[in-house]
DNA sequence: GCCAACGTTGGC
DNA sequence: GCCAACGTTGGC
């Protein structure tokens, strides 16, 4: 099974969103790199969501993909912030994935994550990373399970 | 609000 | 195919 990690700004939609919805389709994803990883996550993968742009950035728990990657309905809707122009139903462009709620994590701030030793060389801390869809090694995953539950 | 990083776009 | 301009992300 593998690990991702998910990003969402918690004013929009945070992990508490996900608790109360029980499932929602990762909508929004418009960038390639991030759409691939999508599409290669397999139903019962799970993820960390992550909760960036708020003060401070940080884990907030875990998720897990109840329905493989299908096109993204918002690129289809012009009065969706999310519309593509460019995409039509023969050719979709955009895909998303559905998670539901596994467990609310303790907290982890980024501070935090930072001291993680296994997560020095990982992508989610490295300088100008911006990719809100990423996939963690199983090492990864672990570690930040495990400082949120040592805490 | 600022700014660095980085992806995308479009002119050539 | 190059690259400058532009837009977006996201930490601070």
């Amino acid at each position: 099974m593998a690990h991702w990690l998910l990003k969402s700004e918690p004013d929009t939609f945070g992990y508490p969103d996900l608790v109360k919805a029980r499932r929602e389709g990762w909508d929004g994803i418009r960038n390639y790199q991030a759409r691939n990883f999508m599409r290669e996550m397999r139903v019962g993968d799970q993820a960390i969501f992550y909760h960036s742009n708020t003060t401070p950035p940080g884990v907030a728990g875990v998720c897990k993909v109840v329905r493989r990657a299908e096109p993204d309905p918002s690129q289809f809707d012009p009065t969706s912030k999310y519309f593509d122009p460019k995409s039509t139903a023969e050719n979709p462009i955009w895909d998303w994935v559905t998670v539901a709620p596994v467990r609310a994590l303790r907290y982890v701030p980024l501070d935090e994550l930072k001291t993680i030793p296994e997560l020095s060389e990982s992508r989610l801390l490295a300088k100008g990373n911006r990719l809100s869809v990423m996939p963690l090694s199983d090492l990864e995953f672990d570690a930040i399970v495990a400082c949120a539950t040592r805490g």
